[in-house]
DNA sequence: GAGACTTTTTATACATGTATAGAAAGTAGC
DNA sequence: GCTACTTTCTATACATGTATAAAAAGTCTC
């Protein structure tokens, strides 16, 4: 008989993510303070911390309820062992490329959130078939996760840098270029900028499929 | 003539820098703060803000002396230009490796350091040299540089969980674990932690380049 | 040399995440 | 009902990055 002792709670986590979804909705995620959700909540910002281990862990739990809204997708019947990689890379991807904050939660963990496991699943299932061990697979979907990672948080660290509109610190770079230790950056010069604002995810991971899934039998 | 007008400066962004270095050589990368800062090159915190944008510029700054002194080796005369790429990405990814606060710093910028920018012409030369056009070895170059930071970031954070001996928020993801619709991930269940510690950055490296390089001319 | 102007430095203040100590509010044993 | 114990919540405090306003310390013009 689970009979709770203690001082009954006031507030749950479940309040508490739910208020951070509201404030995060309605003020956007820089409004997301603990002070803020403890108001939200009707509580003071120390009580959160007994349901919460720190910020990081909230945003975590954020990231797991947003992940969770993505629904698994039908593997496709007929599909390569390599293209459901490629699916399943591009849609973790798409998935995390939607949260604006994810740039503070990534430096906290690298394995996608719990209720959004099925695309290191898929991704180490597919490998499997492609004729890979279970342990090469791992190896695989990490290569990928950290791939994916880099990515999204340059494109935030962008987008950010954008909205402050700093110098780019990268014209100043081009700027000082010794042209003769560093001809190609040299020669590339103005265009960089173009350049670098280019998609390349899915050419990394087609990539990064070709290079460790073995060649489909012919 | 360049004769400066307003009241001459007290201190210079070198010394700003030659301070940081001493505090973090002697007391370590917690202890750089900009009140700490300050003390120790004589001033108040906020004079600092007149040499340095703000902490992350700081760091930036620092990243690049100390990059800086990573030489750049003499590329491999006979090398084939999928090694070269390799090995300036190996280069790379080790002299980053070695800053434990990188992790803050690359949530800043995706390009690397004004005087390390050997790396990237390393790595578009040699893919030039393989065939590919200056735009598509800058996109080889971009896409080595998300993988790598992402494998850095995802290493310091799990260097930094395991100093803080967080019950790896891993083992209760697999505790939970939805054996029949994740068989895959079930399956590896306790080998998962060991798996994922193994380093497979080389690996990453020498598929992205076999996947992005043309085959050499046999 | 007196005021205007410029650059650098200082003082003060604020928002933020979170540590720490203790108060509040319940259950269990007697 | 009283004491012990447990859990949750509150109050207070601190370190940190940095905004803002004003003071200080020069040069330039006349």
């Amino acid at each position: 008989m689970p009979t709770r002792t203690g001082r009954p709670p006031r507030i749950s986590k479940t309040d508490i993510l739910a208020a951070a979804h509201r404030v995060i909705g309605s003020e956007g995620t820089q409004a997301l303070t603990m002070r803020r959700l403890a108001r939200e909540v009707g509580t003071t910002p120390m009580a959160l911390y007994h349901h919460v281990r720190d910020k990081d862990e909230l945003l975590l739990m954020l990231l797991d309820d947003y992940a969770a809204g993505v629904p698994r997708p039908e593997p496709p019947a007929g599909a390569a062992p390599g293209e459901r990689v490629v699916a399943a890379a591009v849609a973790m991807r798409g998935a995390l490329m939607g949260v604006p904050w994810i740039i503070e939660v990534l430096r906290a963990d690298d394995l996608m959130s719990v209720r959004a496991l099925w695309y290191p699943e898929e991704i180490i299932d597919a490998s499997v078939l492609a004729g890979l061990t279970p342990e090469e697979a791992v190896d695989v979907y990490r290569i990928i996760w950290h791939y994916t990672a880099g990515e999204i948080t340059a494109r935030a660290a962008a987008a950010r840098r954008r909205e402050d509109d700093r110098p780019t610190h990268r014209s100043e770079v081009f700027e000082n270029l010794d042209a003769a230790r560093l001809p190609r950056l040299a020669a590339l010069g103005a265009q960089w900028e173009e350049l670098t604002a280019r998609d390349t995810y899915d050419k990394g991971i087609r990539a990064l499929v070709r290079g460790l899934l073995p060649p489909p039998a012919a």
